[in-house]
DNA sequence: TGCAAAATAGCACGGTCGTTCTATTTTCAA
DNA sequence: TTGAAAATAGAACGACCGTGCTATTTTGCA
């Protein structure tokens, strides 16, 4: 068998992809990689709306107006932090997963890999997580990348889902829609846990969740 | 068997407390009720941290000044819509729940209260859930007041898993504080799917996740 | 009814915000 | 190496923020 294409969580359409193969990034494009990377770690920490141009420009040890100009507005700075993340998230968490054996075993490489991503080791929070709360009475641009760069990464999730179903790795009746929701609640619960009210073992009992719910939809016991 | 007093979920002293059946109240508690229930409304919306003095002051039709005076501060304000959140929690949640048979019945009626509390059907969003992202890098005494709050109604809801278990209601393996985690996460996921994503549907699947919780813990099949 | 106390308004302060405009510096190709 | 283009800095803007200070109004009891 062939080896395929290596398959893509993403469908957001990306304005800078492939530019980078052309030659040696420009000096402008290196700095606004450079600010994306310091806005994205700022963001994690005070959130998306909470990031500030003054801010990333002080970290940045660049003047206010010379951040400005590279995005023309912070809404556009904004929604460039949450293709970063994206772009990362795909690197961290899906990409791997994909090098595991179709099935089982890459829905549990995924969810272990998005556990690793949401627990409190990494001290940087989710932006997905995070940004949901902030821009769920909020619509408008930022939001609506928010939600679609979220929607790409459940769907992928339920795709891996549906795939495990038909191996034969799931029950025959399993609702793949209804799996994942289950999943995506025990990470949200991990998540709120762990960061917010800094309780032990949470990474443990999203863990055990996993195999309560692998059990109920007929996976074979570990 | 007596009528036992009624058990309450808190256990935040409330520095108000009581000051309501001695007399009507006077014209400058009614205010400030009225700006905390302002505010209430204000903070579900755009968040806690989005909180200002001048947007509740025009909701109120009052000067900055004059809403400031009765807080002190602006952090003040925050907790105080802190405080006032917990208390609705407590009387459209976990009271009503209250009136159910101890165990089982019980415990389903307290989720039950929950989904309804949370889903989007209630345009406002839910207090312990944003709040907890805006402030799980942000420590202070707003933070504090959240997590106390959030930490007693996970506590109550903990209770009424052991009750339900030494009830015979559930299998004597139970684990509580996993089963609680994994309750958690189901309302989590709920309020992130059906209030940001707009995803239809989740109220079933939050309510049929319950039902394969239940049914993993032991609890006869409804 | 009068008077102290409480409640509210009005104004000003220093600060941060996003954004605009203009000048200066740096980059990179011809 | 020169010169156009790109990148950055600096100052200023109007807006909003929380807060302090000082009137003024309203309240509720003696």
């Amino acid at each position: 068998m062939p080896v395929t294409s290596q398959p893509s969580m993403t469908d957001i359409p990306d304005p800078e992809a492939g530019n980078g193969r052309a030659r040696l990034m420009q000096k402008g494009q290196q700095t606004k990689s450079a600010i994306v990377d310091a806005a994205l770690g700022l963001a994690t920490q005070i959130g998306i709306e909470g990031l500030s141009i003054g801010a990333v420009a002080e970290v940045m040890q660049m003047s206010k107006s010379g951040v400005f100009a590279h995005f023309g507005s912070r809404e556009e700075l904004q929604i460039s932090v949450v293709r970063e993340y994206h772009h990362r998230f795909e690197l961290e968490v899906f990409y791997p997963a994909m090098q595991e054996a179709r099935g089982l075993p890459r829905l549990q490489a995924l969810f272990a890999n998005w556990m690793k991503r949401t627990s409190a080791e990494i001290d940087s929070g989710c932006l997905y997580i995070s940004g949901a709360a902030e821009f769920d009475d909020r619509p408008g641009p930022v939001s609506d990348a928010l939600a679609s760069s979220v929607k790409t990464w459940l769907s992928a999730l339920h795709r891996c889902v549906l795939k495990a179903r038909e191996a034969g790795h799931l029950a025959e009746n399993t609702d793949a829609a209804q799996m994942s929701f289950e999943l995506h609640g025990l990470i949200l619960a991990l998540h709120y846990e762990a960061r917010f009210l800094k309780t032990d073992k949470s990474l443990d009992r999203a863990q055990r969740g996993f195999e309560h719910i692998l059990l109920r939809y007929g996976a074979p016991p570990t």
